[in-house]
DNA sequence: CGTAAGTGACTAACTAGTCAGTTACTTCAC
DNA sequence: GTGAAGTAACTGACTAGTTAGTCACTTACG
């Protein structure tokens, strides 16, 4: 029998991932986790103190895997929003465990996420300032829209299957993703400065 | 009292569908639930016959409501997304309540979903064939990534604020959302598409 | 007075968290 | 080496509070 409190945590962070990225915060039992991971309950209010900060640490873990997996490349945005897609289809326990996230703790985005996301807006102002990418819009609401699309077909939304797609139509998603980025984020010649404010005409779609 | 059980029963589904919108369907309690509608939570079990079927109940209705507040529009896809958004912004619920039920229910689509989804992408495919869209991505493929487009800053992305935006800044989004659609869907000349493609792109995003 | 609408009290099952006690591993005197 | 002592890891049993769902009964209305 282990007993290295590291390979514990483990075991547990491993088996807590797998029941709230299933089931989420509320509908996560601290029974089931305990069970699984082959440990008594309470080594879980030992190791990390409660069902909320074992979701904590269970979510810190999976961003941090993803930073890693997926590098913003702001000179490359089709192949960044492709590899992204890939990685969530790939590892769907991500993407569900940070639409539990949102849902269940709105505004509770962590540490780790906003300052990533801070210095992927700031390499990409940085891209576009160069011309390397289309500056009709300002960097952060260019990349929500970026991060929206390689979301595409990801957990959490109606186009999700329950079960992996065939490798030929994730290719084809992932081609369909890269060509929307590509046309959303190529700089455009024809279109002169990019300091100009040129957008939606201006026009008032309801009133 | 109201003694009419019609009006009973839309008031548990209008507190329903705020307990669930909030917490989810595992999150959600019944006797909230009846508490705030102000009836007994047996009635919910005489009119609806369980938590779980109540949460159908509200979801259908909410999906009915969206459907009619956001017409599709093939030929203004731009137009379209913006019109999504702006309700999804303005009516919170209904986005968390897709992501509950995509969550907690993998692979339960409602069938008024599921058709509506299929009517829009014959209505897209059209208007590909017409040449009033770019055909370079397959219809489905297409209206997936519209629609993700329309998602962004929505409930249960970690792009959503947990309060109301300011007008301003919701202005710029629908814009921006706008804007990269058209990118997307907009008839390109240089494609050497068979169908003639003429210009389609008319000043106003929306008629 | 018959019936549909509605109520309050109840329960069986579950669930997060606690706690006293046990087990295995390390240290160190001899 | 060896065994006593100390300690970190671990366990089983327990509890207090919740929760979905039920049921016998009452109320209002035509």
């Amino acid at each position: 029998m282990a007993r290295d409190s590291r390979i514990t945590r483990a075991g547990i962070l491993a088996a807590a991932t797998e029941e709230f990225a299933r089931h989420g915060i509320a509908g996560a039992r601290v029974d089931r986790i305990a069970a699984a991971a082959g440990y008594n309950k309470n080594l879980i209010y030992v190791h990390f103190g409660g069902k909320d900060q074992l979701f904590d640490a269970v979510y810190e873990a999976a961003v941090r895997e993803i930073l890693e997996a997926a590098p913003f490349d702001a000179y490359d945005l089709p192949g960044y929003a492709a590899a992204l897609l890939e990685f969530h289809i790939g590892h769907p326990h991500l993407m569900r465990l940070s639409r539990w996230n949102a849902l269940e703790r709105p505004g509770a985005v962590p540490q780790t996420v906003r300052e990533a996301g801070e210095a992927k807006t700031a390499a990409l102002a940085r891209a576009q300032e160069e011309g390397r990418v289309d500056a009709a819009l300002p960097a952060d609401r260019l990349l929500a829209l970026v991060v929206s699309l390689a979301s595409t077909w990801t957990e959490g939304t109606p186009d999700a299957e329950p079960e992996g797609v065939a490798a030929a139509a994730l290719a084809a998603r992932r081609d369909a993703v890269a060509t929307a980025v590509r046309r959303l984020t190529a700089p455009r010649a024809d279109r002169g400065h990019p300091a100009g404010p040129r957008l939606a005409a201006g026009s008032h779609p309801r009133d």
